[in-house]
DNA sequence: CAAATAGGGATATCTATTATCCGTAATAAC
DNA sequence: GTTATTACGGATAATAGATATCCCTATTTG
């Protein structure tokens, strides 16, 4: 079971996002670039973004993308959600109904013990998910990142934003 | 992103187990007929569960599966992980390094800080399985299953156990 | 009008999951 | 000892999902 690397992809896209200036746009072509993915199908996790509301877009030369709110609006969960889905990572195929000693035409009183342990693991993993604002990420790598790279990637990406 | 089937299959055939006197052992046939799954699949997930010496085995006719432990001392990470890898859900691919402003031979001085994020909503996941043992699961079962069928069942495996 | 863009659909490739089959060694019952 | 039954491992196939590419359309900028 691991995650879609398209979730990786819309990540960084995100924390490059945060760094543009209002008004401005970052084109699908520059993030592919900057993070050396396909473009083609780095378009399509922005459009997983897009239809979930997290970023803005635009048409016609000088369009792509921005975020549709702050950093600090938006969560890991919020991304990783848009991209990967809402389900559950645990399915429940209720195994259990399979027990040869079932009267006929017994009914369930409610969810599987299991898939119920299994849940709340998967609700303790999107809670961590959602405790975490991209601002936070920001604000790490503004911490990490040698001034020198931060500078140089930032105005790359302005020379590249519309 | 679903965990495996075999995971689920592996958590409720642990709990048939759980059930089972000591020193008696329950074969895949009767393990695979009781939840209604293909016995030569699920046979793949007890053999995992064997590898990491959760269960005991013994063959011939009357041969089979056991808890190597206490269900108390085992719990759902340890199953899960038997099952399903104990590898983490999100892989970093890295692609920060693909980064064009990137001075040559420029070397990383950690981790991703968007993997660190992700890599602990997956231990929050694991710290959840493995807070959950094997007996709390049992008790759960006990108090929602109705007597008759819990009754019913546990005959229904003694009649099969070796 | 021309160029560049997001968006969507269709399609292909690759990988992991699901599933089945068969041979081997070990064990228990007879 | 013989036979039946079992776990175990390897090989293989079928299916689904992830990865990737291509093409067409509508829209916007210059």
């Amino acid at each position: 079971m691991i995650l879609k690397s398209q979730v990786e992809w819309a990540l960084h896209c995100c924390a490059i996002l945060a760094g543009l200036p209002e008004g401005r746009y970052l084109s699908t072509k520059a993030l592919a670039e900057f993070h050396g993915v396909p473009k083609e199908y780095l378009s399509k996790a922005l459009q997983s973004l897009s239809q979930a509301g997290l970023v803005h877009t635009t048409l016609g030369p000088s369009g792509g993308y921005r975020l549709a709110g702050t950093p600090a609006e938006l969560t890991f969960l919020d991304i990783v959600e848009a991209v990967e889905g809402k389900a559950r990572t645990f399915v429940c195929n209720n195994i259990r109904a399979n027990n040869p000693c079932r009267p006929q035409g017994y009914c369930e009183s409610g969810a599987c013990a299991v898939a119920r342990v299994m849940w709340e693991a998967d609700e303790a993993w999107r809670d961590k998910l959602r405790s975490v604002r991209l601002s936070d990420l920001i604000d790490t790598l503004a911490k990490e990142i040698p001034a020198e790279l931060w500078k140089s990637s930032f105005e790359w990406v302005l020379e590249r934003a519309g």
